[in-house]
DNA sequence: GCGAGAAACTTGAGGTTGTCAACTATTGAT
DNA sequence: ATCAATAGTTGACAACCTCAAGTTTCTCGC
């Protein structure tokens, strides 16, 4: 126990922890929030990540799906089977590889992605309500942090 | 399909909107640092939620844990029966109420607790590469985010 | 070419998570 | 004293996740 405080006591709090430590806060009302819509759109946690790492037009191939979602293949079976008896997702055999399927979404699949986009696409309240000039210079900074990466 | 291309483009795009973009990506790392911690620590993600929402001296009732968890006090039973086969947790009868059972942190659960905060502690690649004055105007600028919440 | 090894996907076993409905014990309000 | 609400548990059932095993297909060295 005393061994923790000191450890916390050795190491040098910089402003980037800090920032990190609001930010932990802040992901976590956006988790709640991915549940909550997911639960909307009567989707599992699960299915819905899987949803919304395939892009409109392209054609993932499950074992990058899988190492996307960052779980074993053999999960990313299920997950596409009930999305496929749902109707949001195709497999197509992929004729270059033979062991390989590509995970395509359909219309229905491709509207209801759309959809729980945009129910994420605004930013919590913390966000909006900075002022316009705050925003910008948070994106920027966001920016400048996440580039070259 | 038509038809949301259209709603994307009805609404504007604030600067808000593009720093939370950029902090979902930012958030999925962490998502993925999270799981890979709690696999490190042989906890289950929900596991380690329910131990990382617990404060080392305080004692919760189960249903605010599952307020916190943001599920049903059915689960926890069942969370907090394995976090005290652990030995990471104890329940602990209320004199006051006794309908209600408050779970604690032992020493080997807060030790644990500690442990996974400090992984999760350092930010990401991309906030501390950040210059120290950059990052002294991400930690002001979410401060007055989150401020009055 | 051919054969060994690796990769992609599936299947099945086993444990965890999550929801719901039913149940017990207790509380609080009328 | 009774009745409704609350805290926690239990059991049923579906989904998720990992691991090990199995099938099919590819790749690479020879």
């Amino acid at each position: 126990m005393a061994v923790i405080m000191a450890a916390a006591r050795e190491r040098e709090v910089s402003p980037g922890d800090e920032a990190w430590a609001i930010l932990r806060q802040v992901m976590i009302g956006a988790q709640r929030r991915f549940l909550a819509t997911a639960a909307e759109l009567e989707l599992h946690p699960a299915q819905a990540g899987a949803l919304l790492r395939m892009e409109p037009g392209a054609a993932s191939p499950m074992h990058e799906l899988a190492k996307l979602l960052g779980c074993d293949n053999s999960n990313v079976t299920g997950i596409v089977d009930r999305l496929e008896a749902r109707g949001l997702v195709t497999r197509r055999p992929y004729a270059q590889d033979r062991r390989v399927k590509h995970v395509v979404l359909t219309p229905a699949g491709t509207e209801l992605a759309a959809r729980f986009r945009a129910h994420m696409a605004s930013p919590p309240e913390a966000i909006s309500r900075l002022s316009v000039a705050d925003q910008r210079l948070l994106r920027d900074l966001l920016r400048r942090a996440v580039e070259n990466d």
